[in-house]
DNA sequence: ACCCGTTCTTTGATCGTTCAAACTACTCTC
DNA sequence: GAGAGTAGTTTGAACGATCAAAGAACGGGT
């Protein structure tokens, strides 16, 4: 123990925990001492006797297939990154399925190893949710609860990416620079990312060019999400000889695909337009929609901290109003986007400068 | 306290970490007033007891640019996963660099937060390692120390793929369809992963064709990493008119910007092959070499935790044949290297047949 | 019956911190 | 100058588990 600086182990304690209430001679005595014995609280035992983890558990997902894996990755990495500065430390899991995330849930919880969770690839309905308020554990989703339920719970914390707002500013980067026949490659209708996302084009379109529904439809494409599919598709609408100036996609994997598809036609200047903004999509050019996870991270543990504590918030306490955050991501144009013979719109859209460096 | 059963605090300890010291008999009441209660020990008061976090650390890189960003992203998933079955917990961290890295060692370990750790990323004589050394901290290094320093010393703990195999497999198989002038695209000498992996190309080619070092020289060809570097480099070689016959590349980038150019230069058959297996090559079909990320993290675990253990063992412990693992990596063919009109070698070669499942 | 050795179970002490209450020293008030 | 109030510090207890040693139960041999 270091009461070597003459005083007792609570006044250590008082130093590192409310320093206000020591002296302030007291205080730079002890934390001298602290300093010369480089002494450092142990984190159990302390743990032991809050009753509180300082720890948020995370699933790790099983890498999910396509190119834009790479996202949770980022995000996690900001969360981490901000979780340090608030004394809070990430601790991982893997789950098979809901049912076994959950009952990770309950161990870990049970263990008292997390104060509370952050729940990714939120779905219609998801279980996870359901269990998690009722039984009551502090948890911040990453993605909107889509569809007719509560949104706008206030139990039920969530923080998003305005998908909608981005696609439509990548619309309109592109009507900014002259081109008018822009198509839209998304993911079959019925999942709320993608219909997100496709009404922020539909949106730019309809405001811009007044277009109906059966114009809207005829300037849609459909692929599920992977590279292989959307270059299909693109090759197919291509040979069909289908009028485009341009593509704007739900995601890099399309963006990727469709890309690849246009330029082995003869076409290198065809603007295409990605969203997520993966490692990928910067080595090939390719302009994208950034989701800004640094600040999706920092939002994250806003809620679910509050704006500047040190602990995690007993589920149910947020305000209404402070109970979610859609964040609007932001275009980063490459060459992909403005490549091309058409004038360019000298628009305010953030440019990538970085484009070569750090590669690793 | 789940002394329900009629039975003290310690049996129940036991049931839970020596079963076999308990009469059956009294070890099933306990069990079953266990699951009735849903009693879980508490994990702080345990490692505050036994003074063992059984919490590994390892460090998030910052998203290392490149493609191959997702290589620590599934070797961190299998970690987790093998973590788990040994009853052990990953934490993670971040640092801007090594200095800052070995500060959150420090601080981790006198917090009592972390039984070890897992460096990844490793330079040739690596500050970080020589700290970890000098601190007696148990660590396992994923990356052999390249130069000539210690690679053998016991105390320093290590697992790798073995790059040189990989891409001699790799070559070989070009080899087996009938090529026979088979290029190598690599990052520029001096790196110890690179040039690791450039002799296994350099193998399989003296081998099959007895070649000279000149003879070698013209067919390997320089880029650092990156696609776009990748894809001017092939480019260029194309227009001088080298022939070549294949491409065996040190990365995936490298693949993918090789495989860009070809395909652009008219060239759809063009074999090429690339390294990591990234999600992105098994999305455009790149045939690529994989670091089985799993074995290798079940390897980590057994060098750091005993083949079967549940705790870490202390520095210094490894036996002088157990301190290393070097894993042999496997060749996934794709349509990048088997569309070909050369006959198909028929080997026994993987074959990735989920090509298209599960991209989410 | 008695003692002895085994096997199983319980009892105190302890890990290192923070909580809550008690104590000390000092200042202020009337 | 005695009592009340306040700021700063110390003391005992507790968090919930495991360790080490002591105690109880049970057969078996004499």
């Amino acid at each position: 123990m270091a009461a070597r600086a003459g005083v007792s182990r609570q006044t250590v304690s008082n130093v590192l925990n409310s320093p206000e209430v020591v002296r302030p001679a007291t205080r730079n005595r002890v934390q001298l001492a602290i300093d010369e014995l480089g002494y450092r609280p142990h984190a159990s035992a302390r743990r032991l006797r809050t009753r509180q983890s300082s720890t948020i558990g995370i699933r790790l997902d099983p890498v999910a297939g396509g190119i834009s894996g790479s996202i949770l990755d980022r995000y996690l990495h900001a969360l981490v990154a901000h979780a340090d500065g608030r004394s809070m430390r990430i601790t991982l899991f893997t789950a098979s399925d809901p049912a076994d995330e959950i009952a990770h849930y309950a161990r870990l919880r049970d263990g008292a190893d997390i104060d509370g969770v952050v729940v990714t690839a939120t779905q219609y309905d998801d279980p996870r949710i359901e269990w998690l308020a009722r039984e009551r554990m502090p948890f911040v989703a990453f993605g909107r609860p889509w569809g007719a339920e509560r949104a706008d719970d206030p139990d039920r914390l969530w923080v998003d990416v305005d998908g909608r707002a981005g696609v439509r500013a990548a619309t309109e980067h592109l009507i900014g620079r002259g081109l008018t026949r822009i198509g839209f490659l998304g993911w079959p209708a019925g999942s709320g990312t993608g219909d997100d996302r496709r009404s922020g084009w539909e949106a730019a379109m309809v405001t811009a060019f007044g277009l109906g529904a059966s114009a809207l439809a005829e300037l849609t494409i459909e692929a599920t999400e992977g590279v292989p599919n959307a270059r299909i598709a693109v090759e197919r609408l291509l040979a069909s000889g289908a009028g485009l100036d341009a593509l704007v996609c739900a995601s890099d994997a399309l963006g990727l695909g469709a890309m690849m598809a246009v330029r082995e036609a003869g076409h290198p200047h065809f603007p295409v337009i990605g969203f997520d903004n993966t490692p990928v999509a910067k080595a090939v050019g390719l302009s994208s929609v950034d989701q800004r996870l640094d600040v999706v991270a920092r939002a994250t543990l806003e809620l679910l901290m509050g704006p500047e504590g040190t602990r995690v918030l007993p589920h149910g306490s947020a305000a209404a109003d402070a109970a979610h955050r859609l964040i609007t991501p932001q275009l980063i144009v490459r060459r992909s986007s403005h490549l091309a013979p058409v004038e360019e719109a000298g628009g305010s859209k953030a440019f990538d400068h970085n484009e070569r460096e750090q590669e690793e």
